[in-house]
DNA sequence: TTACTTGCAAATCGTTTGCGATATA
DNA sequence: TATATCGCAAACGATTTGCAAGTAA
């Protein structure tokens, strides 16, 4: 793995970054500090950086992926007026997949949570429309 | 909500159908019935029927999405290797939406939990290359 | 009758890929 | 120097949409 000055600074800025952009928005960022990147190559280095677990891609709802900086497990919160993702304070419950053992057929290695709610900023809008 | 030919069939297939077939697949069975349906019809009443309960989007892992002609309130289990998707044999956690209470700002509206794992078929597989 | 729905085709959107040029180790 | 990576642009696959014609209520 060679380490290029795009693939660093994509790095660090999604370290940064608490807010899981998209691979779009990263492009946006980085562009700020170099003009020429390209999107293609955003995307490749999302990948490699998320292979090597340096970084995490969010698999879940939503068309467009995000991504995370922070490597380690830890479960999202979706505002489903903005889309806007947080952290979900809660450690992962790692016993949730003991529970499926007898009862599928399936060898269990995995799985995943994501809340869904109204953001504090959307909550206050909806609250000032009455 | 008028009820068509083709938002029929639709249904029907997709409460046959175990096996939680993205858009494409309902396409090619319906198809076998009405073989002048086009695509963006299938597409058209996956949405319809899934705002009005009949059916369900699954929005989870996978570039692509699924139906569920089950609209009740359960969990999924997906093959990391052949994209299976099966039912979860396990109860909604509804308490687990409580936990995050008080320790965000968000309000919890709902939660998604996929599992991920190896199908009976893929493991049989897996074995036999030893 | 009329507004909702269709079939068709083109458009859109996020993402991936082929290629020749560039730069890291 | 060798080869992984780049920028660019074209390709891709899933989904959406505009429109004129068809049809359920």
């Amino acid at each position: 793995m060679r380490m290029t000055r795009q693939r660093r600074v994509i790095l660090e800025t999604l370290q940064e970054k608490k807010t899981h952009p998209c691979a779009d928005e990263v492009y946006e960022i980085v562009r700020q500090k170099m003009p020429r990147i390209s999107l293609g190559t955003v995307y490749r280095n999302l990948d490699i950086l998320s292979e090597l677990g340096e970084i995490q891609k969010i698999e879940l709802s939503g068309s467009l992926k995000r991504f995370d900086g922070n490597p380690a497990k830890h479960y999202h919160i979706r505002c489903i007026n903005c889309d806007r993702l947080d952290d979900a304070p809660m450690p992962s419950l790692e016993d949730i997949e003991g529970r499926l053992h007898g009862s599928t057929r399936y060898k269990v290695i995995g799985h995943r949570l994501e809340f869904m709610g109204l953001c504090p900023e959307c909550m206050e809008k909806a609250a000032s429309r009455w």
